[in-house]
Formats: C-alpha cells, structure tokens, sequence
DNA sequence: CGTGTAAGGAATTCTGACACG
DNA sequence: CGTGTAAGGAATTCTGACACG
C-alpha cells in the first residue's frame, strides 16, 4: 500500500545539475555536503550522482542552518537525532495498532 | 492541498538515461515517441530533455501498446479520447461538489 | 512504420587541488 | 570551515542520416 508515493519521492533518480537548479545551491556545496555525510545520493554504473526530492529536502533544511551559522558538523547531530525520534515514533505507533488489533 | 505529491509526479527532473533505465526502453524509441507527439519533455537550457515519473508512467503504455502491434498513431488517439474522458469526469465532480456545496 | 547504429559536436559530471580565511 | 575555481578526462545527450523492411 502507498508503495507508489513513496517511490517517487525516494527514488534516486535527478544529477547534480537539476538538484542544483531546484536547490539554488552550487554544485559544489552539494559535493560538499556529501562530503560531511549529511547526504547521501546514490552512484550510476561510471559515477554520476543521483538524487531524490528527499534529497532536494534535507538540503533545503541543511542550507537553511548553514546561513544561520550552524556547522555541518552540529547539522548532522541534529538530524541524528531526528532519526532517532522519528524512529521511536514509529516503534510506538506500531505497538498502538498492535494493542488494537489483537484487542478486536 | 496535496500540491506536493502532484508537484513529485509531474516535475520533469529526469534525463534521458535515467528514463531509459527506468523503462528499459532505448533512447531511440523515446526520442521517437515524442516525435510522433506521444509524450512531451520540457528541455533544459540547452536542449537536454528532462522527463517526469508520469512520462514514465505514459511510457510503460506506450510500450505495451506497441508490443501489441498498436500503431503511434493509433496510440495518439486513444490517449486523446482518455485525456477527454478524464476532463469530463472532472467536470462532472465539480458538478456534484457545487451542487451539494451550495445545499448545505 | 518503428528502431538500430555510426558520427561529430556540445554540455555535464567527476576528482583532487589550490586559494581564502 | 565552507566554498570558489581552473584542469583534464570520461561519459552523456543531441541532431540528421542511412539502413532494413
């Protein structure tokens, strides 16, 4: 279910180049970003960068901490963080449902 | 309301290659259904076609028309007849709602 | 009609490095 | 630390054409 939605949104499937027009960010900062491990785009067969519109999302958040002064470095931890809390969240909505489905 | 999904879907972001990947389509045969005006990329600056995941989408019908021996052609038209049919519904709908918005 | 291919040019992307600060 | 840039190579895309049928 929904497996369609989540595949555009998630498929690996712009270069640089496009993700640099959409973002407004130079491709170098994009490299960059990669570089510092706060993206992660995925590699055709000769090396050509792919990204998803994820992708163009975290960027747009890590562009906006960057002009506020916040490193790459704290940018990560912070988004380690949100995994970790969106993690949890979902642990905890899958124990509801269970607590409901058994119970009918 | 839902302009993001929308917006996923029909922003042209894709190369040619990707497409061809995607597909499993030759970039001949793609080049070629847009010249027989079945599907209609926008262009970059210089000329690069960029295609979005409903091009797909309309690709893999196209492609399974063709395997049965469907012309262009015919395929043209019967997209034409959709594309009507699809507007006619949507007319309808917004019927409906005005109608039943203005009751209420 | 639909599709493959070789051809030549133009534009894209990649990496490692130097620069500034 | 974050980002610009010049450098050279490799891969991509584009068009118009010839080919087969």
């Amino acid at each position: 279910m929904s497996t369609d939605k989540q595949s555009y949104k998630d498929k690996k499937v712009m270069t640089i180049g496009i993700i640099s027009e959409i973002t407004g960010l130079s491709q170098r900062k994009i490299r960059y970003y990669e570089e510092r491990k706060l993206i992660f785009p995925e590699r055709t067969k000769r090396g050509t960068r792919k990204y998803s519109f994820s992708d163009v999302e975290t960027l747009m958040e890590i562009a906006e901490q960057i002009e506020d002064g916040v490193q790459t470095f704290e940018i990560k931890k912070e988004m380690a963080k949100k995994q970790t809390r969106d993690e949890r969240n979902k642990m905890i909505r899958g124990q509801i449902n269970a607590h409901f489905n058994i119970k009918k």
